[in-house]
DNA sequence: GTCCTTGCAAATGGTTTGCAGTGCC
DNA sequence: GGCACTGCAAACCATTTGCAAGGAC
């Protein structure tokens, strides 16, 4: 059975997951990690990342030919995610507000250890003006 | 303003991908419409996959450090998926059973063209057995 | 004829991996 | 002390891009 050890590092990406609500990516993390032990590597913060996610720690946002942003789960405060496909950026969407009802549709016998509700489009400052030059 | 042109080569990508209901990826789409065209670039079905998306005629299904698949939507049959993080087998799940309600809670001005609900996890052959060899 | 498209091939860049040394339990 | 974890750097590979030639309208 496998057995999963506490590092430094392993706080180190945790904490900096915990602080920020700005859903970073895994260079920014690799960076803010690096103010405290400038010796830790992109490799392990990619290797912490991936255990977070399979815990169901973090969520994460992927794109196609883009790095992928991490979200920590904070307690109660469940929400869904608006992406601009002009910035890239990332808003989030109150869950309450927005219901999801999962019925029993899913393949018989599939585990689902995450629900993921994105709604992909244009942010404001992304959206051609109507009214204005060409 | 753009000027979109048919080609022999978008019809082809078209064609292939409404045949085909396994959410296919862009290398697949491309050895299938060399069947026809045998010397369409793979540059060439990704930069027409990126227009049908744009259109909306496409969704995708992305994963970080794996192949997006593309899914064309064909007329009245609204589904979500649900991926296996195992395998990365993808599942078809009827919306009509999945029904989710977007209500006003979007950042102010975001132009929603496409909403994505999918089911991260483990499918049947996938999990771990509870009753098998350690 | 114009200029959007294409093919080719090289470049990009996020993510993964092998390996030897390190340090948590 | 065993073995999971780390740093480093190289490897991977999906996706993008520049450019000259080709083709749709």
């Amino acid at each position: 059975m496998t057995m999963v050890r506490q590092t430094r590092q392993r706080q180190a990406v945790i904490e900096v997951l915990r602080a920020s609500r700005e859903h970073p990516d895994a260079a920014w993390i690799h960076g803010q990690v690096r103010g405290r032990l400038p010796h830790v590597s992109l490799g392990t913060v990619y290797r912490t990342l991936d255990a977070l996610v399979r815990d169901g720690v973090v969520l994460t946002i992927e794109r196609a030919g883009q790095a992928t942003r991490y979200d920590y789960r904070h307690e109660g405060e469940d929400h869904h995610h608006a992406v601009c496909r002009g910035c890239g950026a990332i808003f989030d969407v109150d869950a309450e507000a927005m219901p999801c009802i999962p019925v029993a549709a899913l393949p018989p016998g599939f585990q689902v250890t995450e629900v993921r509700l994105e709604f992909m489009g244009l942010c404001p400052d992304c959206t051609p003006q109507p009214n204005a030059e060409s």
